[in-house]
DNA sequence: AGCACGCCGACT
DNA sequence: GTCGGCGTGCTC
């Protein structure tokens, strides 16, 4: 018997399949899909059993598989040929395919084993009736009587002793069963009556079993209800769902309600699981005792069987792209994948989805749907645009003067109110403080990056560059800013401006502690805040039905960030953060201050109109060739060695030139943040029509520099973010 | 990833 | 003459 195995090694070099002859004793235990130690060189190393056969194929002599590392099988069939699938899209390594997929604990990194635990209960034994018993011993037994099997923990705390007694005469027997670190209730079966056109959403879908639907819903419209209104028919057929959140909004609230109607049917998986945890509802998942899972980006491969449906909430976020560690993969891409080999449907839902996916939606790739009322008839708020030009000459710049008097009036109600702080990309453009003015490739239409070591401003898609200017070619004025002000000092001035409200700052500084995050939301929900600042987090998902007011301090600032999603990403957060006000039986507020008031962005936030952002957007991009109607690939290459690296990132240019007609070749230009802990970083950017054309040049490049040790190349298909 | 092999500079 | 630099190559 002889043995494919892929070791757990991310390296190109390695990442194929080694052959092992497997000793006598392990057949029987050997299978595909289960993982090996075997050595490796000078090493011992965790591998996965890709192919069993009778026959070697190398010439060269077989090592032996030194022994079986789990029980079980980790990857199923499915999971193989998904991780197979998964390297051919991505050109990332095959392991690093099949580790993804896994809970930390189960990756031979880092050694640590996460252990089962186990509880110890005690029966009684058949001869017990021999025996009699009084005083605590009696307590003992009538309870064992009762409930046939008990948990040890519970005996001993009636009397230790006696359960040693007990124990000693035989009348108690022990058993061991595995425990799982966290518990769910069981369900209360709490459902709400959707509304009718709740109701003709949920019918479309589970009429029409495998397919892919774009669900449009205005916020607050129970997209929440309608996904599990799916799930319990797909449950009912005996089939299993998954649900996409981005991590963000995957708050114990959200689980709770997930688990108020499914109890413990459902596995939960997010950040706030220990890896114990973790590696637990893993193995329920795998052992069909969890029929639901929730969870983010990675919760995509949890190895359910007979999957029914799969919902992706909230689907333009870009949490769902994994851009970071190889594989850089799209969680809505391995949804289709999966939905396609168990024939099961994906839901995708948002208030503002992607135009990729509406564009899909257009051209009827993906079903349509729509919600658009809020549930019990209540109304989007209203939102008003303060322009900043006219508002921040006076002694606050922060604050308009509309903007304060609505927070007073609400704070006078005694009702609730978040202000929306945007940090996202704050300090990597330069602006006007005066008129807001910043500066934008000519070739790009991108916010031009600063670049502090030479003082310019670049694109870091094609590379144009140029000196900073000290004063605005705008207004002329010599104000011209890094900007970016802190959450902490805006807490600052509003505890001046209100020095009786309490105000509750919520951001990466005051959450970063385990459990914070939850923490502060319940305390602002219970009322014990009456402002709640903070950045991106407190745009999503959050119902607080005493919020009347959402203030957003600065709308610009994700405009400016380098990304030609730049106006969909303010966009959505604008509609996301102002569908937080008014929830309840009060009408709610938006107040947005800008310095572009008239940016489509910002002004179809007012109208809560994303059908027109659609179009405006989607024109844009065709002209300037982004998508959904170009494809992009970020190529990047990194190395110590800059001018090595300019010559090589030319080269490669120059061999896509000759190799590639009608693909749109930028670059190589530097990335924006060039040099990082010593590596320099160079990327070239393609844009293209047809998925199929470029695969193969790019696999002739990178194995081409694979064993080349100077120069990296990691490839980014439909690159989220390009920082 | 690790580790050996191998081919050029300054030293017991 | 030798020790050791890390570029290159290999691991069933």
């Amino acid at each position: 018997m002889v043995v494919g195995v892929l070791v757990e090694i991310s390296n190109q070099n390695v990442d194929r399949i080694f052959e092992y002859s497997v000793p006598s004793s392990l057949r029987d235990s050997i299978k595909i899909g289960i993982r090996v130690l075997v050595p490796f060189g000078r090493m011992t190393l965790e591998g996965f059993v890709l192919e069993i056969k009778d026959e070697k194929e190398t010439d060269k002599e077989l090592r032996e598989v030194l022994s079986v590392v789990d029980q079980e099988v980790v990857l199923n069939q499915e999971l193989l040929e998904l991780g197979k699938r998964m390297k051919e899209i991505t050109l990332s390594s095959l392991i690093s395919c099949f580790q993804v997929m896994l809970p930390k604990s189960l990756k031979a990194k880092n050694g640590k084993k996460t252990s089962i635990k186990y509880d110890t209960y005690y029966q009684l034994s058949p001869e017990y009736s021999e025996f009699s018993f009084k005083g605590k011993q009696l307590e003992i037994v009538e309870l064992l009587k009762k409930r046939k099997s008990v948990l040890r923990k519970e005996l001993v705390e009636i009397s230790s002793s006696s359960v040693d007694t007990l124990l000693k005469k035989g009348v108690l027997v022990s058993f061991v069963q595995e425990h799982y670190r966290k518990s769910y209730q069981h369900d209360s079966g709490c459902k709400t009556i959707l509304t009718e056109e709740q109701q003709a959403v949920v019918s479309k879908v589970i009429e029409h079993p495998n397919q892919n639907f774009l669900l449009y819903g205005v916020t607050g419209s129970g997209k929440t209800e309608v996904y599990m209104e799916i799930i319990d028919y797909y449950l009912s057929l005996g089939k299993t769902s998954i649900v996409l959140v981005p991590e963000i909004s995957l708050t114990p609230q959200m689980v709770e309600r997930f688990e108020k109607r499914f109890g413990n049917r459902i596995a939960a998986i997010h950040s706030g699981l220990s890896d114990g945890e973790k590696f637990d509802e893993w193995r329920r998942i795998y052992r069909g005792e969890a029929s639901i899972v929730i969870g983010a980006r990675s919760a995509i491969f949890a190895p359910l069987s007979n999957i029914g449906v799969i919902i992706i909430d909230e689907e333009h976020s870009d949490s769902y792209k994994q851009s970071d560690p190889s594989p850089r993969y799209h969680a809505r891409d391995i949804a289709f994948l999966r939905a396609k080999t168990h024939q099961a449907s994906v839901v995708m839902g948002s208030a503002t989805p992607s135009l990729e996916s509406m564009a899909r939606a257009q051209k009827g790739i993906y079903t349509y749907l729509e919600l658009l009322h809020r549930v019990n008839g209540r109304s989007l708020p209203k939102v008003s645009i303060v322009d900043m030009n006219e508002e921040s000459h006076g002694k606050n710049r922060m604050f308009s003067k509309s903007l304060l008097d609505s927070i007073d009036v609400r704070l006078k109600k005694k009702e609730q109110v978040i202000l929306l702080l945007n940090r996202r990309g704050y300090s990597t453009f330069i602006s006007c403080k005066n008129c807001g003015f910043t500066f934008k490739c000519p070739h790009c239409d991108i916010t031009l990056t600063y670049h502090k070591s030479s003082n310019t401003l670049r694109c870091h898609y094609c590379g144009f560059g140029e000196k900073v200017y000290d004063s605005c070619p705008k207004c002329h004025e010599k104000s011209i800013h890094n900007f970016g002000i802190g959450t902490e000092k805006i807490e600052e001035e509003l505890h001046q401006l209100f020095p009786s409200s309490r105000i509750l700052r919520m951001d990466f500084d005051t959450t970063s502690r385990k459990g914070k995050h939850e923490e502060m939301i319940s305390s602002f929900k219970n009322l014990e805040y009456d402002i709640l600042l903070g950045t991106q987090m407190v745009a999503k998902g959050l119902d607080f039905p005493n919020v009347t007011l959402v203030g957003v301090i600065n709308a610009d600032t994700s405009l400016n960030i380098p990304d030609f999603r730049s106006s969909e990403n303010t966009f959505s957060l604008l509609n996301q953060v102002a569908g937080r006000s008014g929830r309840s039986d009060k009408s709610g507020e938006v107040i947005i201050q800008t310095f572009n008031p008239l940016h489509y962005a910002i002004h179809l936030t007012k109208y809560h109109d994303y059908f027109s952002f659609y179009q405006k957007e989607m024109t844009i991009r065709q002209q300037l060739k982004y998508p959904p109607y170009y494809y992009l690939c970020n190529i990047r290459m990194s190395g110590k060695d800059p001018s090595y690296l300019r010559e090589e990132s030319v080269k490669i240019k120059n061999s896509l030139d000759r190799n590639l007609d009608s693909v749109i070749i930028l670059g190589p230009s530097s990335a924006s943040v060039f040099k990082l802990n010593n590596i320099y970083r160079y990327q070239i950017l393609l844009k293209y029509k047809k998925e199929s054309i470029i695969y193969s040049i790019l696999i002739k490049i990178m194995d081409h520099y694979q064993s080349n040790s100077k120069i990296r190349i990691d490839i980014d298909f439909n690159p989220s973010q390009m920082l």
